[in-house]
RNA sequence: GGGGAUAUACCAGAGUGGCCAAAUGGGGCAGACUGUAAAUCUGCUGAUUCGUCUUCGGAGGUUCGAAUCCUCCUGUCCCCA
């Protein structure tokens, strides 16, 4: 059982970087590892979807994962990656964001103390808020010298247009952390996504240096989609975790829309289906690429594991609505359906009165509601063919909406495009 | 401190007195095809009551008319010291 972690990571194509000695170490013991997230946002997106996956699978491997949320190190900002210096979150949303994420990660993992290798969820604020800076900079700083911070890529590609001393020092926050989990819970391994290196084996050298022993690091795979655009970003913004930021409609919409070049990968990645599971989807998957079977069962195991098997089934019927189904489908649904259906899709409240008169349909999507930017854009729209009222085509700009369009004298379907959908509720 | 260059729509980038709401490419949106895929093709991409109105770093000015000329300011880049 512990020796098929990295195995694993390898044959789903995980793995990017792994320092020698850190698969013997996993073969040997039950290991204690970690992965930090920082507080940025209230609620994690699919970006570190793939390092909560990685930590479920530390831990089915019989591992101890800790998961440690940044308090501390969000107050600070990781430059990785990033080219320019951002600002700083106030206290309260950071501690808004510290308990948002802390809720989420408590899904995923075994927290059970029965457990041996029961997860453990740490904020390092609780070691950080009271090292004074004069003691951190005398036990930690003294450790790694400015030259090999400096080599790291994270600061290099920031020297050309500066970056604040905070920034600079975010690794040796990281590193510290690494050595604090060392003493405290033996936690000898650290790993992240690959733009996690630097920092990460700033730790294992801090902890070198500083106790002159050894600890271990690996980084999976920073994704991209295979159109080279960012993955985890929809026309929307990003693809949340949190149900009330991104529906599970959208969630699984997103999954199900992944193209055939990228569907091997992603469902390798992340979901726990079995090497022989996958290899016999693969094969059935190349038969027939139209029925889409990999999209499918990645978009239902993703949504499963994120949301629940419930979320996952209403988010199908909502999809086989809104992409099959037509206004009488539409019509015989009560209001209760209705509701739960379109639950995932934005919504718009609108005063009866204003469909009484009738209103113009542009001026109901521009500007009662802002479904389109303007008016000129609703019409061009329109014109194109890309507007829908109640799953029927629109081809007339100057068509007054009113009470008459109404199902269940209530509500009207609005598609733009084939994907876009809006429900305006009128009361 | 001295000299020069540059600032144009989401981005890149043409335009150097009227034909400029501003070429072209990318991106984005929509349509066709398809499989809610990719590729391809087509249209749109400042607002509008379709008469106009607001836009080319900012503020003034010249002119019948300014993205284009002049003055000042601001930002960015380069060279010399």
């Amino acid at each position: 059982m512990l020796h098929s972690f990295i195995h694993e990571l390898k044959w789903r194509g995980a793995l990017q970087d792994i320092m020698p000695g850190t698969e013997e170490l996993l073969t040997k013991e039950k290991t204690v590892g970690y992965i930090g997230f920082d507080p940025t946002a209230d609620s994690l997106h699919i970006g570190s979807l793939l390092q909560i996956i990685t930590l479920m699978r530390f831990q089915k491997a019989g591992h101890k994962p800790i998961a440690l949320v940044g308090g501390a190190t969000g107050m600070i900002g990781d430059p990785s990656g990033k080219t320019a210096e951002r600002n700083l979150l106030d206290e309260d949303a950071l501690n808004k964001n510290v308990l948002g994420i802390k809720t989420q990660l408590s899904k995923f993992l075994n927290f059970d103390s029965q457990n041996e290798n029961a997860a453990i969820l740490l904020n390092n604020y609780d070691w950080m808020k009271n090292y004074s800076f004069l003691n951190f900079i005398r036990d930690v700083g003294k450790h790694l010298t400015v030259n090999y911070m400096m080599a790291k890529d994270s600061v290099k590609n920031r020297l050309e247009n500066g970056m604040s001393f905070t920034e600079f020092s975010y690794q040796l926050l990281q590193a510290y952390d690494f050595h604090y989990l060392f003493n405290s819970h033996n936690c000898k391994l650290q790993m992240g996504g690959s733009d996690q290196w630097g920092n990460i084996t700033s730790g294992t050298e801090l902890i070198r240096r500083k106790g002159g022993n050894e600890a271990f690091a690996l980084t999976t795979q920073l994704l991209k989609k295979a159109d080279g655009s960012k993955f985890g970003k929809s026309e929307g913004g990003n693809i949340w975790l949190d149900k009330t930021k991104t529906s599970p409609y959208k969630f699984y919409q997103y999954w199900i829309n992944t193209t055939d070049e990228d569907v091997e990968k992603f469902i390798k990645l992340f979901t726990f289906l079995t090497q022989e599971e996958i290899t016999t989807l693969i094969t059935e998957h190349n038969k027939d690429k139209g029925k889409r079977i990999l999209q499918k069962e990645l978009a239902k195991q993703v949504t499963c594991l994120v949301h629940s098997i419930e979320d996952y089934n209403s988010a199908i019927e909502t999809s086989e609505i809104l992409f099959k189904g037509n206004l009488q489908d539409l019509a015989k649904l009560n209001e209760e359906t209705f509701l739960d259906l379109f639950e995932g899709v934005p919504q718009f409240n609108l005063n009866y009165e204003l469909l009484k008169e009738g209103i113009n349909i542009a001026e109901l999507l521009a500007d009662k509601t802002n479904i389109i930017s303007s008016r000129g854009e609703t019409r061009k729209l329109i014109a194109g063919g890309g507007i829908s009222l109640n799953k029927e085509k629109l081809n007339d700009a100057e068509l007054k909406i009113t009470t008459q369009q109404l199902i269940n004298n209530k509500y009207i379907l609005i598609s733009k495009g084939k994907k876009n959908n809006y429900l305006l509720v009128v009361n």
